[in-house]
DNA sequence: AATGAATGAGCGTTCATTCAT
DNA sequence: CATGAATGAACGCTCATTCAT
């Protein structure tokens, strides 16, 4: 029995995410991924199921990856504060180190048809360290408004956008200019400034 | 020389917006159109060169309709802060008025590749009162930060998050949701809280 | 408007009959079909919504083709008898004048799963004359025994069997032989010899 | 040096089998016959050479399985009309006995271009014992034509019809119906009757 | 002998686009 | 201006076949 080669498993995953960020996510077809990862036009067949599945089970790693560490990052802030700036600056840092990973998890999420929606709701239960966060320093009194919709929004939406406006225009983004912004939002949803 | 029928182009267009809304831009055809409009396959190509040039000239007439009264809505205001208020719910009450328009919007604005970066371009020309707004008020040092790009994405991104969400979940959006997710954003942004 | 060019229909048409006289009903594929009709890969698709709703349209034409004048031959018979040979021998005189369409006619039967079950239903409707007239000597008492599904089978398939095999042997097929097949079988079913 | 596995050769053509059945010879793909077997996609190329190498092997033993004791059955008849009886009904029998296999043998049959003209031919020299039976009845005068493929159609084709007929439409097939119209196909071809 | 990862040709189908009418 | 027949490239996907293990 051959073992499967990850290797051509991982220039699959390297082509989907390189195409999404040249092409965006709509750009995204098995000729294109086979000829760009040079494996053949039914290799990724092999891996998955059909495309849907492919992109549900790529988003989910992704998901996976970048949420790798979250929980530590939390933890190791010392006040509420600390914790509610690791916890997004967190998503920041990994924009930067895992940029490809990134960019698809943004265009899965502008463009949710493209995986079921049960793939969105397995990914969801991943952010769970942040939603119970929100809801400590919910509880904590030190939210401007106690509305997780909300306070997610007024987080998280900033910074993406940064980030993506700087993807699609193909200008350097540096991690302090994401922090500065965070540090922005962050101030904005804390009761005592 | 016949005139073109303004009754059919109309049609082409709302079939856009409403197959956007129903499908997402992605799920945009000549053909879905052509249908959902009970037009000629042929047709759009009396009105438009081709798909980039339909979406583009659509993305355009939005701009143009969305951004209707924007300059007006900011000259009502009688303190700075109230301009900044008008100038950024000005957008959101369009979202109410015309969701159709507002979704297509920032369909477009996930996905730009579907019209060419020149569109784009002019499309952001349009903003020009919010562009002057957020210069008098920063040259005023009311805000917490004078990076337009910065400031933008805490005003504008929250909101506009809400939305989709709302949109994606095929949840009801209120007015006055919105207007509390842009009040915290201008506080956040302004100077003396 | 452009019309719909007959030719070509016609030459989509052909393809298919010759395709499968040549390989098979399962050699037919819309590239195959195309490329012997000399028309691009796309245009069976203006006649036909797609692969079944091809095959079973073009049954249809074909049963109705080879229907035409089925009732005047019978009711051009004096006697029973002649009624009985003038009903079977219509279709070998048809598979005589229209061997491809024929042959397709017989591929389908023999592989019903490529139509709907709803066409195959329609096709057998056009055999009504067929069925009155077994109904009527069967009333008559002329029939060595009173089941269609029998009947049909005794006056069909022998000379059906004899046009295949000589199909797939490539060897020509007489009229006259088709004729002594069917008189054998109207024999071997009718009481009084 | 291993032996070859007789049980998933086995299970190998159990599946060609019951797919056959289910959905037709057409149905048929390798993968299919693997995950239905239980036995990896690599399997069926161990016992066959490719696809029409299989279905040919297959074809040649399902002949060989019905065939036996057709000679046995044919002289067990008294008369010559008892062992052209016995000859034919011994078919009927078969099916009674092995469905999956005749099921099998009659889709081959009208699709004779799955196997090679080889296979169809070495198949026909497994019938001697009919052939020979036919010469033997014919040289006595007892036929009313002597035409060994018109006395075939006319003796064979009935009940293969109405067999077909039946699996078709997924009802049930009794003896005593094959034995009926066997007996009138039969009485058809002798001359005093 | 048996496995199953990998291949690439070919499938049915869609779709942006063209153009004769 | 408007139509819709026709095109052909590209799509997602299947499948017989090969071969390293």
């Amino acid at each position: 029995m051959r073992k499967i080669d990850e290797g051509k498993k991982e220039r699959v995953k390297l082509a989907v995410f390189e195409i999404t960020r040249d092409e965006g996510i709509a750009g995204l077809s098995f000729g294109k991924i086979a000829k760009h990862a040079n494996v053949s036009s039914g290799t990724p067949y092999v891996y998955y199921k059909d495309k849907t599945d492919m992109l549900g089970k790529i988003y989910l790693d992704v998901k996976d990856l970048l949420d790798t560490g979250l929980r530590a990052s939390i933890a190791a802030g010392k006040t509420p504060e600390d914790k509610l700036f690791n916890c997004v600056y967190h998503f920041a840092q990994q924009f930067h180190e895992h940029p490809l990973e990134s960019i698809y998890l943004d265009e899965v999420r502008d463009n949710p048809k493209v995986v079921t929606a049960e793939v969105i709701r397995q990914g969801n239960r991943l952010a769970q360290p942040v939603d119970n966060l929100f809801q400590e320093l919910n509880e904590a009194g030190m939210f401007v408004i106690n509305n997780q919709e909300t306070l997610y929004a007024l987080l998280f939406a900033p910074f993406i956008m940064v980030q993506k406006q700087r993807v699609v225009t193909d200008q350097p983004m540096m991690l302090s200019e994401l922090e500065t912004v965070i540090r922005l939002s962050i101030q904005g949803v804390l009761k005592n400034r």
